[in-house]
RNA sequence: GCCGACUUAGCUCAAUCUGGCAGAGCAACUGAUUUGUAAUCAGUAGGUUGUAGGUUCGAUUCCUAUAGUCGGCACCA
């Protein structure tokens, strides 16, 4: 998919475009106000103030339109300069133009933009000319608060899409098409893996056999790798006493993002809340022992259901849902320990991504908003180191990462690892983050060498993040077809005539089930082409036709999803082929 | 939560604009057919048009509320 931010030439002509989207937009609402224009990664967009009208589908048409006249009447795209004064003056009725102005420093010059009867205080740089804009469309629009404050009013924003040809704006909409038909509901839909209902509730997804045949897969995989880097798993409630996130201090943090607690009928004294993640339950378990420094790392991890009240526009299929299932565990190690700790998690991730074959994903730094410090518990001097701590190790791991402000946890930084779905969402698949604060809270402790109690640090990290997160990834990556030891059904067997193959089918089955592979017989009164092509829209990895030739010298006919060649071999050829290749989860 | 839109058979969609007996394909079921690599033929059944109100002689269609879904915005420990 296009970067439109990545590419001069396309960035320009987008902003231009913007503009004359704010110019069409002024000819149909002249009280229209804009603040901003930008392009960003999916195209441009600008922010209009139209007073008491807003937006709807039908008013996208009517602007493209105004915008053609514009683009066939090929105004000049000239730009001037005026003083700060003379910018507020001429643009005193604009308060959004005015609180621009404001942030520019002292004795700058303003440039301006004008095309036609329109003009805009821009930094530029634009296209010469309003009909370079001509092949252009207008994708979207929405509210979106001003200064991205939801306190604030919210203004109009348009979104579009401006290419230098025809081809190139066809091409890019017909991809943005095709993004659709990988969209992980639709896939989760069709391949029958999950389901939601009005009646259960928004956001609670139910897996189907198809999508829980996955999550055990996933499950299984993931704590075996655990296991062999030195994590123990345990397994805790998905309730807990609100006392507990009054300790922890997410019920300060976290309350609004959690399910009402649920009081005791009996005693006003408890209350009970479903759990929205699972950290100060590994607290209290590493609380119930004494800890040598010896024994340090413990890696307490967990797969385990929690629930967050996400806001109803936040949810998304199951990549955002409001009972969901992490892949979670908590290190807690000793201060001399975080650095090769953290090592060790990035190498886990870098390991489970190359095994599903995932190259396009960002390591991003998540720091501290120091606009904001009041959000984050603890002090300056924990959270440079904290900071610092995490960047060094990925300078020395020579990942390749990008640091954003604001986005660390309330107790502290992370190394968050980012990927984009189908749609475009920027969503977090992996995370790593450094805690200081709940062992604090928690007065957790171990035992050193010199007989002293000291604090432990705690490292938070989730791979596969969360279950229900990354199988909607991993569909969207794969498109539906997922690898043969993920697949929900590995293979299926079609008998050429029910009645007279069915028999030597099944046979085959049930010694493929006897080594652990999901074979099913399709034995359906049905022509051979009918069950043939069900099994490629089912996207079934494997598909086994028997018929005479096959049951006389036991073999088998093997035809794998998307192709069309067939290879006719023995039993116990395909039996180990079919066994390595599910071992090495490729 | 906010702005905009959508919700019709198990699924994918018509009919809604302009109120007047709600249709099709696939799937399901029954029967015929007995099959060698992407859809065999015929028939049957399937709906208080998300829910609750309102307007009207009459509402799937118009209005209000509500739930869910979708696109963004905000949020995302």
């Amino acid at each position: 998919m296009i970067n439109f931010t990545e590419n001069e030439n396309l960035k320009t002509l987008n902003h231009s475009c913007a503009h004359m989207m704010a110019h069409a937009i002024k000819h149909i609402w002249p009280q229209a106000k804009f603040w901003v224009g930008p392009v960003v990664e999916e195209g441009f967009y600008y922010d209009v103030d139209l007073g008491d009208a807003t937006i709807t589908d039908e008013d996208l048409p009517k602007i493209e339109k105004e915008m053609k006249k514009i683009a066939k009447d090929g105004k000049r795209i000239t730009r001037h300069e005026i003083s700060k004064e003379e910018a507020l003056e001429q643009f005193k009725d604009d308060p959004y133009k005015i609180d621009l102005i404001q942030r520019m420093p002292e004795g700058t010059d303003i440039s301006m933009y004008t095309q036609g009867d329109y003009t805009d205080l821009c930094r530029g740089p634009h296209v010469d000319n309003e009909k370079m804009c001509r092949y252009f469309k207008l994708t979207k629009h929405s509210g979106a608060y001003w200064k991205a404050d939801k306190n604030n009013k919210v203004l109009q924003r348009i979104y579009g899409v401006c290419f230098p040809t025809q081809e190139e704006l066809d091409k890019h909409l017909a991809d943005l098409e095709d993004a659709k038909a990988r969209d992980h509901r639709k896939l989760g839909k069709d391949l029958e893996l999950f389901m939601f209902s009005d009646i259960v509730g928004a956001g609670l997804p139910m897996y189907l056999p198809n999508g829980f045949t996955i999550r055990r897969a996933l499950s299984d995989y993931i704590m075996n790798k655990e296991l062999d880097q030195g994590y123990i798993h345990v397994a805790t409630p998905s309730v807990a006493n609100t006392k507990l996130y009054k300790i922890s201090g997410h019920w300060d943090h976290y309350k609004d993002d959690m399910f009402p607690a649920m009081q005791d009928r009996r005693d006003p004294d408890n209350a009970y809340v479903l759990r929205p993640m699972n950290c100060p339950e590994h607290m209290i378990m590493y609380k119930s022992k004494l800890h040598s420094y010896r024994d340090l790392p413990v890696r307490i991890a967990e797969v385990a259901n929690d629930f967050r009240f996400e806001a109803s526009g936040a949810l998304t299929g199951i990549e955002r849902a409001r009972a969901f299932t992490q892949n979670d565990s908590h290190i807690f190690c000793r201060p001399d320990q975080i650095g090769q700790e953290i090592k060790n998690v990035t190498k886990l991730i870098l390991d489970v991504y190359h095994d599903f074959g995932f190259n396009d994903y960002r390591f991003r730094l998540s720091l501290r908003d120091p606009e904001n410090k009041e959000k984050y518990f603890g002090h300056d001097e924990l959270w440079e180191k904290s900071e610092s701590e995490l960047r060094e190790v990925l300078k020395e791991m020579k990942v390749p990462f990008y640091e954003a402000l604001g986005e660390a946890a309330f107790y502290g930084p992370k190394i968050d690892v980012q990927v984009r779905s189908a749609l475009g969402h920027d969503v977090t698949l992996s995370t790593i983050q450094l805690d200081y604060q709940l062992p604090e809270r928690f007065e957790l402790e171990y035992v050193d060498s010199d007989g002293s109690k000291k604090r432990p640090v705690v490292i938070h990290r989730a791979i596969l993040g969360s279950l229900d997160r990354f199988i909607a990834f991993l569909l969207e990556e794969t498109k539906g077809v997922l690898p043969l030891w993920l697949s929900p059904k590995q293979v299926v067997i079609i008998p050429v005539s029910p009645e007279h193959h069915a028999e030597y089918a099944k046979k085959i089955a049930s010694e493929l089930r006897a080594m652990g592979i999901r074979a099913t017989v399709d034995d359906r009164n049905e022509k051979l082409g009918y069950r043939i092509r069900e099994a490629q829209t089912k996207k079934i990895p494997v598909e086994i036709v028997v018929g005479d030739g096959e049951a006389e010298n036991n073999s088998v006919t093997v035809r794998r999803y998307g192709s069309k060649d067939q290879k006719q071999m023995s039993a116990e050829d395909f039996y180990k082929e079919i066994r390595e290749e599910i071992a090495s989860k490729k």
